[in-house]
DNA sequence: TCTCCGATTAGAC
DNA sequence: CTAACGGTCTAATCGGAGA
């Protein structure tokens, strides 16, 4: 039997801002998504208030005056660089890691013995190299390793580990009888409300429902789903990072946009963004998108929400040449009397930059790929934004809002708290 | 009728 | 003081167009 390690960080964001904020222990305190709008993480105590996953911030705004609760803004730079000291810590403890997401990774420990020492030693070796609390699931396939660390997470008594492949027949079916359908990684909103209707609420009703008719109402994904509650492995471990079919950079502005010249500058950052993503993947993009979007929560405000398309002949990583699309596409969608409050762009048919050769019938294709290894190693270099591409968030008008951001105590070296 | 393709849906975090 | 609701990504499925 296998033993796939599901180790997930608490509360991630909010743990690693209290990891240099002690003093913010045991304070109910959420982390806000990008432009202070909605709740993305929240402590224990901020749960416990009512506070939910995805709430926009303003609504939180009385509960939070009442109650004291602390809200900041997100810092990508400290998460991403936490994420990565705790992710070659856990990486240590098997050949066979897969890094899920920011908070995740799935650890394969099978053919080890004492699960559990592991799995404590894990937890303790975390905490104490980088201060970060973790929970450990351990089950025979992801699903249920997934499973096994929401239960870990749960019950205080399991101190933060939980061995499901330890438990018998009987233990098993008990405890996913227990559990709601709706804990089962792949299952959301919908699919459980559509689960319900056909008499399945629990994990356990998944787990033995009558498979052909689950496959036909459902779909072939929740058959996957249910074999990996029946302990077949149908989700493979996927040890590198495969690269990205498709690449989006948006952002919601700060306050509503109505000049073209103003939506140009943001379209230039997210085409600097993009592109420099592209890039390191050392990939190119054949048909870039642009797409412009009024506030739709406005429902006062007349809406428009366009999006162009241009399809390259040849494939590109180039920021300049996106961005010269990317303006072109802005301006032929671009009506005045709309209050933009949001913008971006897509970049898609992603490949591998293969070092063709040039079109014998048309030689020399101007290319800028020494320029933008250039402008890559100096942005590396000097930090992100030191070379830009065109006004790429000169404008103040679209920035977004970050009016609680923590400094980058472990990226830059003048946010680095002295003691 | 089959296949292809873009758009839509659902999910994760 | 105001206005005030994220961002990226993948896979499956749907529905129409064209072969």
């Amino acid at each position: 039997m296998q033993h796939i390690a599901l180790v997930d960080c608490n509360n991630f964001y909010v743990s690693c801002e209290r990891i240099f904020r002690p003093d913010l222990n045991k304070v109910p305190v959420v982390v806000l998504s990008n432009n202070d709008g909605c709740v993305v993480s929240r402590s224990n105590e901020a749960k416990a208030l009512g506070v939910r996953m995805g709430q926009p911030w303003f609504e939180c705004k009385t509960l939070a005056e009442e109650h004291g609760i602390l809200a900041l803004s997100s810092n990508y730079a400290l998460y991403a660089d936490m994420s990565n000291r705790v992710m070659q810590i856990l990486c240590d403890y098997s050949p066979r890691c897969e890094v899920y997401s920011i908070d995740e990774c799935f650890v394969d420990l099978t053919g080890m013995r004492r699960l559990r020492e592991v799995s404590y030693a894990m937890r303790e070796r975390v905490g104490m190299w980088t201060g970060m609390p973790v929970c450990v699931g351990i089950g025979p396939t992801k699903t249920l390793s997934k499973l096994a660390n929401h239960v870990a997470k749960k019950h205080p008594r399991s101190q933060g580990v939980f061995n499901y492949n330890a438990l018998t027949e009987a233990q098993k079916s008990k405890l996913l009888t227990q559990l709601p359908v709706s804990e089962v990684w792949g299952v959301g909103r919908k699919l459980t409300q559509r689960l319900g209707a056909h008499g399945i609420t629990t994990v356990q009703d998944l787990r033995v429902a009558h498979t052909p008719t689950l496959r036909a109402e459902f779909g072939v994904v929740i058959e996957k789903t249910q074999r990996e509650l029946q302990e077949v492995a149908c989700i493979d471990f996927q040890q590198e990072v495969p690269d990205k079919q498709q690449i989006i950079s948006s952002r919601s502005f700060g306050s509503a946009v109505t000049e073209l010249p103003v939506l140009k500058d943001a379209l230039s950052l997210f085409v600097a963004n993009a592109c420099a993503k592209l890039r390191k993947q050392n990939s190119q993009a054949a048909l870039i998108q642009v797409f412009l979007q009024t506030n739709r929560f406005r429902k006062d405000q007349p809406q428009y929400m366009p999006c162009l398309a241009v399809p390259l002949p040849r494939p590109t990583h180039d920021t300049l040449e996106v961005n010269r699309w990317a303006d072109a596409l802005c301006e032929r969608m671009y009506k005045p009397d709309y209050a933009y409050k949001k913008a971006g762009i897509l970049l898609s048919e992603i490949s591998p930059v293969t070092h063709q050769q040039a079109d014998w019938t048309e030689p020399d294709v101007l290319n800028n790929d020494k320029l933008m290894q250039a402008l890559d190693e100096l942005n590396q270099r000097y930090g992100r934004g030191a070379v830009t591409v065109s006004t790429q968030g000169a404008y103040k008008e679209w920035q977004m809002r970050q009016e609680r951001k923590s400094p980058n105590y472990t990226t830059c070296w003048e946010d680095v708290p002295v003691v």
